[in-house]
RNA sequence: GCGGGGGUCGCCCAGCCUGGUCAACGGCGCGAGGCUUAGGACCUCGUCCCUUAGGGGUUCGUGGGUUCGAAUCCCACCCCCCGCACCA
């Protein structure tokens, strides 16, 4: 950290700049930013979206509001716990992700095995950072989500949820891990992402007293099944399910017992044991021979299936490998198998009647443990299901396609009662702690009623009412609403609140974060210990937060003086809504549409979000940033590399919108560049300056200036920080840059102007370098509570700008010349048009817009030769704008105008310019003089 | 598959809603010049093609269409990115 940077942070601290309380009658705004989850150190990522509500607090500070910028810290949930115990458990990778990625000293990852430990110290690094970037942030209110006055905020949050119905209970299945004793996301997963679990179809084939259990996820081939396999060499068992006889795997038995299924094992043995065996099957009645397949995986379902060679590849091949000899088989097996010929069950267009053989010659596959087998599966599966159409030997299924014989498939089997279900995970899952998941049926698990119409219906209002930046994301919030279905709001494991009324289980993290942002307006009072948990009873948070009740007796049953109740609802009362909560894109599909759910339940709707700015993801130099893949920069990294201020504006240059940020280190350099040589630029400008009378070059900076603040402010205002901050720091300084070598001399008097306003510009930005600039210029106070620009102090004087646009197109046009034209040329000649010429140009012009007499005004100027249709051409080139000022134009003289600037376009032409007005006695050897038209002079090249 | 975003002159990107002032803003890179002992920084000019007078040609994923006129509007197609849930 750089001494200015400290001395700033240090006045900004003494003057409790950012440190607001509600100010009765003065005009608030209130943002916030999703709590960062502490088990990592905030990242480029987690600045670039805290950056927005940085600049625009800051901003909103200049134009006069009440800015709260608050922040928390985000504790809740698995995470932590999880890598905590790795740590204990002496996983290698986990330790050296802390060492080495997160730079952790040796000494702290040691106690890290403490998980709270492990999380404070991620806070207090963040914490340190953020501030050290200079960040607005009133750090009185901040707070971490296990905190006992914090767990009281969501109990009542639950309370009143359950209350209205809002949450619900309810039976699911879900991907379980049995070490974890909790369900595993996708986040959570060595291996196994994004599967979920599928239900399996079990079906009872008839062996003597048992059910033999065969799993298919396509019962409607039941007519095409030609004998039943089981893996000879897995273990199967005999096992009273549910009152019933049933063999199946011995691995599947526990799964059973997982989902509901009562399970009580009898005797176990090779599945070698029952080949040979014969299977009733439901609807056909056929009995069917039980062949050994060594492609059976026992760990899948029931580990028993049933054969259709027809249109199951695998059962196909397998059959073959018996007929065929490859796989060694009793006579008797052997025989049944070669009576088997495969029966087709539909039709489908582009293959013959044995799909299966087609797919199996295509990919050239040689026996029942050739990999390309489950290639060939998908692509029969995926045909037979978009196209086929069930024939007539599948009985009551013909003629139906494949999704409807499906459902009728399962329901005729179900009316024999040989029908059951299974969950099943399609392929592996493996914990992160590395224990293999399975399916387990969670009853009795609480979920948000987001599918309820009603509050569906309220959330979407509480979009419609807010201003959402980008207004594209307003689409991606409905789409949400729409889409959500109830949601497990509680957990078994983990850091966080429990359920008032169920203390087995803990809220889960996305589910108490949805109205903290209302606990920032008590978090200040419990940090200043005027209130503590114990007293936030459900009845206080009611009056604090719905004004329900009376105070006097609260503070009698509370503890707490009738005051500070008072004042707490006064706190609520002034802050809330949230006026602007500002994320990354990422949080849409869950925590802001939530964050919109639960304020439309609670609050009342003058409490409802006023606005949600949406940000892109960053990537660094064009790649994800990736943790593992070492693609990955840290908040302090960038920040100790660049500099506050360099680093606040190259994230602010970035990018616009919901458009992905790339973080380039080059970028960030330039960025550097530039604030470093602000201050240097301000002081040689100045002493380069005189004091003098203001001249059109000065009017014009202004009124460019006043341009630049307009598109500044609506910019700031939209969240566009690259917009504004390219228009603060590229834009301006190009305009000044001009006005430099514009002028003789530039006035000391109107850069002054000009500087002080830049400097409360740039203060959103590059706080530390905008104070210090501030102080150069001896300007009193600090510039972060100063005033933002007005337009009105920068006026816009049309004539100014009119000036300066035509000596642009005219070096534009001696460029052109001058670049187009060889040979030797020593000097430019340019004339300016007639009164006569500029006469003939207004009155065409306007008898062309007013569709008045053209004719009678060619007449008129007959004898200047002009064809009318340069007139029009020229009219249209300049554009409504300036064709306006051309028009109004009554203080430009062009001639004079040109003329002074004829030393300044001899310099930027390097060539002599001589400035004469169109009339009888001028240097015109080529007559090119009367050509020239308003804007337009003519040129002759010597 | 469902939902969303996007493809612009070497790279990043503005413009698209509200069609013409668009060969198309700005930044980077590159080239030339200035400044400088030198380098960096900084400043100026140039950077699709052609052009001895400010002009012309061909461009904004591809193919059609609407229009006097399309990067901008409409249709179809191709390609890329993101989200899709028991989790931050």
């Amino acid at each position: 950290m750089s001494a200015r940077e400290k001395h700033w942070l240090k006045v900004w601290d003494e003057k409790h700049a950012f440190e607001p309380d509600p100010v009765a009658g003065k005009k608030k705004v209130f943002v916030t930013f999703p709590f960062p989850y502490m088990n990592a150190a905030v990242h480029v990522g987690t600045a670039f979206t805290a950056s927005h509500l940085e600049f625009y607090s800051r901003f909103k500070r200049l134009q006069g509001y009440n800015v709260l910028f608050p922040w928390a810290w985000h504790w809740t949930g698995q995470p932590i716990v999880g890598m905590s115990k790795r740590l204990r458990e002496g996983d290698p990778d986990v330790r050296r992700a802390f060492l080495e990625l997160d730079h952790v000293p040796e000494q702290e990852v040691a106690k890290f095995v403490d998980p709270e430990y492990l999380a404070s110290y991620y806070t207090k690094q963040s914490r340190k950072v953020m501030k050290e970037t200079g960040f607005s942030i009133d750090w009185r209110r901040e707070f971490r989500t296990i905190d006992p006055a914090f767990r009281k905020f969501v109990e009542w949050q639950y309370f009143h949820l359950r209350e209205m119905g809002y949450v619900v209970q309810g039976t699911h299945p879900v991907v379980w891990c049995p070490f974890d004793k909790s369900p595993t996301g996708d986040h959570d997963r060595m291996e196994g992402e994004g599967v979920s679990p599928t239900e399996f179809n079990l079906i009872k084939f008839h062996l003597g007293e048992f059910a033999l259990v065969a799993a298919t996820l396509r019962p409607e081939t039941i007519y095409g099944a030609t004998n039943v396999w089981v893996n000879p060499d897995a273990d199967y068992s005999e096992a009273r399910v549910d009152g019933e006889l049933w063999i199946v795997s011995s691995a599947s038995l526990s799964k059973l017992s997982e989902q509901k299924h009562n399970v009580v094992p009898v005797r176990e043995f090779k599945g070698s044991d029952l080949v040979g065996r014969y299977a009733m099957a439901p609807l056909t009645g056929k009995s069917l021979p039980v062949f050994p397949g060594r492609f059976v995986d026992p760990s899948l379902a029931t580990g028993v299936v049933y054969s259709v060679p027809a249109h199951a590849p695998y059962d196909l091949m397998a059959l073959r490998d018996i007929q065929e000899g490859r796989v060694q088989v009793g006579r008797q097996v052997k025989e049944e198998a070669d009576k088997i010929t495969p029966i087709p069950i539909l039709s489908l267009s582009g293959y013959s009647r044995v799909p299966a053989e087609d797919a199996i010659r295509k990919l050239s596959i040689k026996d029942s443990m050739d990999p390309n087998l489950e290639t060939a599966t998908q692509e029969i599966y995926s045909a037979e299901f978009h196209r086929g159409v069930l024939s007539q030997s599948s009985g009551p299924l013909a003629d139906l396609t494949v999704p409807e014989a499906k459902d009728k498939a399962v329901e005729l089997i179900a009316k024999t009662e040989r029908l059951a279900k299974m969950f099943e995970l399609p392929e592996k899952v493996v914990c992160r702690c590395g224990t293999r998941c399975y399916v387990k049926i969670l009853e009795n698990q609480w979920f948000l009623n987001y599918s309820n119409p009603e509050w569906k219906a309220k959330a979407k209002l509480v979009i419609d009412r807010a201003e959402i930046y980008p207004e594209e994301a307003r689409q991606l919030f409905y789409s949400t609403i729409e889409w959500l279905k109830d949601w497990p709001c509680a957990r078994r494991s983990g850091m966080g609140t429990r359920l008032p009324w169920d203390k087995d289980w803990l809220v889960e993290t996305l589910s108490d974060s949805t109205i903290y942002m209302a606990y920032y307006c008590i978090s200040k009072f419990v940090n200043l210990e005027k209130v503590g948990p114990d007293s936030l009873t459900p009845e206080v948070l009611d009056y604090v937060l719905l004004g329900k009740g009376s105070p006097a007796n609260l503070a009698k049953a509370a503890r707490i003086p009738e005051r500070v109740l008072r004042d707490l609802r006064t706190e609520f009362s002034y802050w809330y809504p949230v006026d602007l909560r500002n994320s990354g894109k990422d949080l849409i599909p869950n925590h802001l549409t939530f964050f919109a759910f639960h304020h439309a339940a609670l609050f009342p709707e003058k409490f409802w979000p006023r606005g949600f700015g949406i940000n892109g993801m960053i990537t660094i130099e064009g790649k994800r940033m990736s943790k593992t893949k070492g693609n990955f920069v840290t908040w302090e990294g960038a920040k100790e590399k660049y500099g506050a201020d360099a680093f606040r504006l190259a994230l602010a240059l970035t990018a616009d919108g919901m458009d992905d940020a790339d973080w380039r280190d080059r970028a960030a350099m330039d960025a550097k560049e530039k604030v470093d040589s602000v201050i240097p630029f301000v002081k040689k400008t100045l002493r380069s300056s005189a004091d003098r009378k203001a001249d059109g070059l000065d009017s014009w900076l202004v009124s460019s200036f006043n341009g630049r603040i307009a598109v500044a402010s609506e910019a700031m205002e939209e969240l566009r920080m690259r917009r504004a901050s390219a228009t603060v720091f590229l834009d301006i300084w190009n305009d000044l840059r001009y006005y430099l070598r514009r002028a003789g001399k530039p006035r000391r008097q109107t850069l002054t102007e000009v500087f002080n306003a830049w400097a409360r510009m740039m203060s959103p930005f590059t706080p530390f370098m905008a104070e210090e600039l501030n102080r150069e210029l001896g300007g009193k106070g600090l510039v972060c509570q100063a005033d933002w620009p007005a337009p009105d102090d920068f006026p816009v004087d049309d004539d100014a700008v009119l000036a300066e646009a035509v000596l642009g197109r005219v070096i534009e046009d001696a460029r052109n010349v001058l670049k187009v034209v060889k040979g030797a040329r020593s000097k430019l000649n340019v004339y300016v048009c007639s009164d006569e010429a500029k006469a003939f140009f207004l009155e065409l012009t306007a008898a062309k817009q007013s569709k008045g007499n053209v004719g009678q005004v060619l007449k008129k100027h007959a004898s200047l030769k002009i064809q009318p249709d340069r007139v029009f051409k020229l009219a249209y080139e300049l554009g409504e704008d300036l064709l306006g000022k051309v028009v109004a134009g009554r203080g430009f003289d062009e001639f004079q105008s040109l003329s002074e600037a004829s030393e300044f376009m001899a310099k930027e032409l390097g060539i002599e310019v001589v400035v004469q007005k169109t009339g009888k006695q001028i240097h015109d050897p080529a007559n090119r003089a009367k050509d020239a038209l308003p804007t337009k002079p003519a040129f002759y090249l010597e």
